[in-house]
RNA sequence: GCGGAAGUGGCGGAACUGGCAGACGCGCAGGACUUAGGAUCCUGUGGCCGAAAGGCCGUGGGGGUUCAACUCCCUCCUUCCGCACCA
């Protein structure tokens, strides 16, 4: 008998999906698409189960969906811009190319050893040409349409990548790339992406497809894009005829317990409101001090609430009251209008802030029914809704009727506005760094910001460049780069030194890969139309907000732009956990890495595709555990044994052509059949919409040990019952273990391979059961069990439990209460 | 503080709309086959009492609803993740 050679087969198996190109999707229109997506992953040195289990996950999908029917497009690509490479290419003197070209080979290699399902045709890599040029295309557009703009602001240095970071970058105050470093402020001129302008469609459109997304990654996006609904309130500057300082308040219904209007360190007016101040210098430096602080985001929890008055004094517009302008520590300026009017009853910050520095604390808001509130005993700040008091006219109303009505007078008296405004910050996306997208514009003296017309991109990226970390865009040191004629107007002018952020790359690239060679445009909108959006997409939670905000604005933009008619680009979202090694998750620098190809060497990859399936469910964290893969390896050894042990006779039995008549069949031969159909309508309800691989994997073990225990299948068994139940049992398996399942199919005398093959056919008959246990209870107890025939009557069943040897001494001398019956279940009998 | 997830044997984990808690696997114990076994097969394996039959307890703690609760409600505790002075 053949030994299970996991090796051998694979590599086999492998080449011949490649010879016949068996994952090769092409659009046509009369079949359902199913678009299986994991993130591409960025092309770095090392390569760990943790990365397989994202890919076989969405391999099991789409083997899954191509045997259900689907036209299944499934593939994979390399977001190979970025630092890692930069940096690399700095220690180790080798051209970025060069070392990013190197590891997408061995990544590739690694993906092809473990037979995921691939349509290689359709591979894109960022870093090339013929992707980035529609990065350029797109941005372009953009920039027609007013969505890319340049403005000088404060942004996220880090120094050690020596380059600008998005705040969706920044991490605990740190770079994401260098968690222990903390980001700079430093004022820099670069583009920014008007991210802002879809921020209430990034939240509204959530809702189609809320269902089919994590919780807790849309939690993380709604709470990143912050809405937040308010008044703008503009409070006159005492002393002065028109000047005049705002604030935004959600609560403008407490304004008349407002004691001081609070402006942020680096506020503009700050520097108005000081001008002639006896200690202007040093209320100035302090000012420095205080904004240094607030960039410190780590800290921020235990920092103490600091501040000072600058001397000058607010009109609150409402009742005319003067109220003294402080600064504080704890107003950010990028939020609001960087001004608050410090409430003390009704905001805790405030009631610290005004406690510490003996200001007033005045209560306009009583909670509406319990005890009411007293400045002298109050312990914090009362920040719920009740009603007014002490609010001028106001007073008696609710806390929601006086926010709309002061909002309306306030509007009518002209000192303020409703304004709703969002934490969400437009995306910077100018990356003072080599290996990136140029970006494609010429900075004329005559003409301004001149775009490079289209005919003339790809602007490439050149291939000699003096790449050190300095800190100024590695692309100025190159003149043939930097010396260009302005597209306009002729003259001599500056090309665009700054690169873009690589999040814009992997923003639209699951539609290039709809249509991967397209010359004339960065897809062909019919195509897409086919293939998107994408039904399914894979990969980790650190993308939560990241990458898939990024994308889901790209998708709106370029909706918008005509090329396409969704406003979502992913319809499900899967977030699979983390694998660790000792607690922790596999990185080099740990030293904890379980190596792909060395599992692919000692077990076979179907077997380290089955653990990472079996081990834990797909969306929590696994501990690989060298003793738990030797399960999944004994299991296939088992399904190898019994497979080539039978297959001999049944395929010399194929020609016998005799039909099978079910009603005379054995015993074992219904209780086989029976199995083979009730795993089937678990299994595939587990892989079309639970995703329990681990309960898959359980089942088919479960399977595997029946017919281990019907051996020898030759004399128990026809052969077109052992036939049925082996090829069911070889087609639920192919999705997770896809190389020995095509073996078996060979084994069995299949032809065509499993590409060929349709999922099984479920048949109710063979999956019914005839007799069933039934639990007896007493009084919820469990007392005993009955063999009764499905769907016995109720009567008839309490008759059967009440006469039960075990039931029957707990009813002696007791008065039946209740008699619950649960048909084929169980019988409860409850007694007093 | 706000938001999200989760607490089940020695371990990873099952239990679908309230209906037998612990499927499946690992580990462990015993046995078979064997020169040998770290191969394979069989049996057992939540705790306590008991020779056994059987009984009692048991899904983070406490309370509740129910004939019946891992599942629903209240309350408390613990752990993990995200955001964090967002006005």
């Amino acid at each position: 008998m053949k030994e299970y050679q996991p090796q051998e087969i694979e590599l086999r198996w492998q080449k011949v999906w490649e010879e016949q190109g068996a994952f090769h999707a092409d659009m046509d229109p009369a079949r359902q698409k199913y678009y299986v997506l994991e993130m591409l992953p960025y092309p770095s040195g090392t390569l760990h189960m943790g990365h397989m289990r994202n890919y076989t996950i969405g391999d099991a999908v789409a083997r899954f969906r191509r045997l259900r029917g689907y036209n299944v497009i499934h593939p994979m690509g390399w977001d190979s811009f970025g630092l890692p490479a930069e940096n690399a290419a700095i220690e180790r003197g080798i051209h970025p190319r060069e070392w990013t070209n190197a590891n997408i080979a061995e990544i590739k290699r690694a993906c092809i050893r473990f037979g995921f399902s691939y349509d290689w045709r359709r591979e894109i890599s960022s870093c090339e040409p013929e992707y980035y040029r529609w990065n350029q295309w797109i941005f372009l557009r953009m920039l027609e349409k007013g969505l890319a703009y340049r403005k000088r602001s404060l942004v996220n240095w880090c120094p050690k990548c020596q380059t600008v970071q998005a705040n969706e970058q920044v991490v605990n105050g740190c770079c994401w790339r260098h968690e222990d470093t903390p980001v700079e402020a430093k004022e820099i001129e670069q583009w920014f992406l008007r991210i802002t302008q879809y921020a209430d469609q990034l939240l509204d459109d959530f809702a189609p497809i809320e269902a089919g997304w994590p919780e807790r990654v849309v939690a993380m996006q709604r709470n990143w894009i912050g809405k937040s609904t308010g008044a703008r309130v503009r409070f006159a500057l005492a002393g002065t005829l028109h000047k005049s300082v705002e604030v935004f308040t959600t609560r403008i219904d407490t304004i008349y317990g407002a004691t001081a209007v609070i402006l942020a360190p680096d506020h503009p007016l700050l520097s108005e409101l000081l001008a002639g101040h006896a200690q202007q210098t040093a209320l100035e430096a302090e000012a420095r001090r205080l904004r240094q602080q607030g960039m410190r985001a780590a800290d921020l929890e235990t920092a103490e609430k600091e501040g000072f008055p600058t001397g000058r004094d607010a009109v609150n517009p409402f009742n005319g009251e003067r109220l003294p302008i402080w600064v504080a520590n704890f107003i950010l300026s990028g939020y609001g209008t960087g001004a608050v009017m410090a409430v003390p009853a009704g905001d805790q910050r405030d009631f610290e802030f005004c406690k510490k520095y003996n200001l007033p604390i005045r209560v306009v808001v009583q909670p509406s029914g319990g005890p009411p509130i007293a400045v002298e005993t109050m312990a914090e700040a009362f920040t719920g809704y009740g009603v007014s008091v002490n609010s001028g006219a106001y007073s008696g109303l609710t806390s929601e009727e006086a926010i709309r009505r002061m909002t309306a007078d306030a509007v009518a008296r002209g000192f303020g506005q409703s304004q709703t405004i969002f934490r969400l910050k437009d995306w910077g996306i100018s990356r003072q760094r080599y290996w990136g997208t140029p970006i494609p514009v010429v900075h004329c003296a005559k003409c301004g910001i001149v775009a490079v017309p289209d005919a003339d991109l790809p602007v490439l990226l050149p291939a000699q460049v003096a790449i050190t970390a300095r800190g100024r865009p590695p692309l100025e040191t190159v003149p043939e780069f930097v010396n260009v004629k302005c597209p306009k107007c002729g003259e001599a002018a500056r090309r665009e030194t700054d690169t873009m952020d690589t999040f814009f790359d992997s923003s639209w690239y699951f539609y290039r890969y709809a249509d991967p060679k397209n010359t004339r445009a960065p897809f062909d909108p019919q195509i897409t139309r086919y293939w998107n959006p994408v039904d399914q997409y894979i990969g980790g939670i650190t993308h939560a907000i990241l990458h898939l905000m990024y994308a889901r604005f790209f998708c709106k933009v370029m909706r918008d732009l005509g090329l396409l008619d969704h406003s979502e680009p992913f319809t499900r979202l899967f977030c699979q956990g983390m694998v660790l090694k000792g607690g922790t998750a596999m990185s080099k620098s740990k030293g904890n890495v379980v190596g792909a190809l060395d599992m692919a060497d000692s077990y076979g990859c179907d077997t380290a595709r089955l653990y990472t399936l079996f081990a834990a469910p797909p969306e929590k964290d696994l501990e690989w555990n060298e003793q738990g893969i030797e399960g999944c390896w004994r299991f296939l050894q088992k399904a190898f044994r019994i497979v080539a042990g039978n297959c001999d006779w049944l395929r010399g039995a194929a020609s016998a052509g005799t039909a099978f008549d079910l009603g005379a069949a054995t015993e074992k031969e219904k209780a086989l059949l029976r199995r083979a159909h009730q795993t089937l309508r678990r299994i595939t309800s587990d892989y079309e919409s639970r995703w329990h691989f681990n309960t898959c994997v359980a089942l088919l073990m479960e399977m595997t040990n029946e017919l281990q225990s019907a051996e020898p299948l030759e004399k128990n068994l026809h052969p077109l019952v052992a036939r049925q139940v082996l090829e069911m049992f070889v087609l639920m398996l192919a999705p997770m273990a896809p190389h020995i399942a095509e073996e078996f199919w060979e084994m069995l005398g299949r032809e065509g391979g499993i590409g060929s093959a349709a999922w099984p056919v479920f048949d109710q008959e063979l999956a019914r059961e005839e007799m069933v246990e039934v639990v007896l209870q007493v009084n919820g107890r469990v007392r005993g069990r009955l063999q009764v025939e499905t769907g016995l009557g109720e009567e008839e069943l309490v008759r059967r439990a009440m006469h039960d040897k075990k039931v029957a001494p707990w009813l002696d001398g007791k008065r039946v209460v209740k008699r619950i019956v649960v048909p084929d279940k169980l019988v409860n009998i409850v007694v007093a």
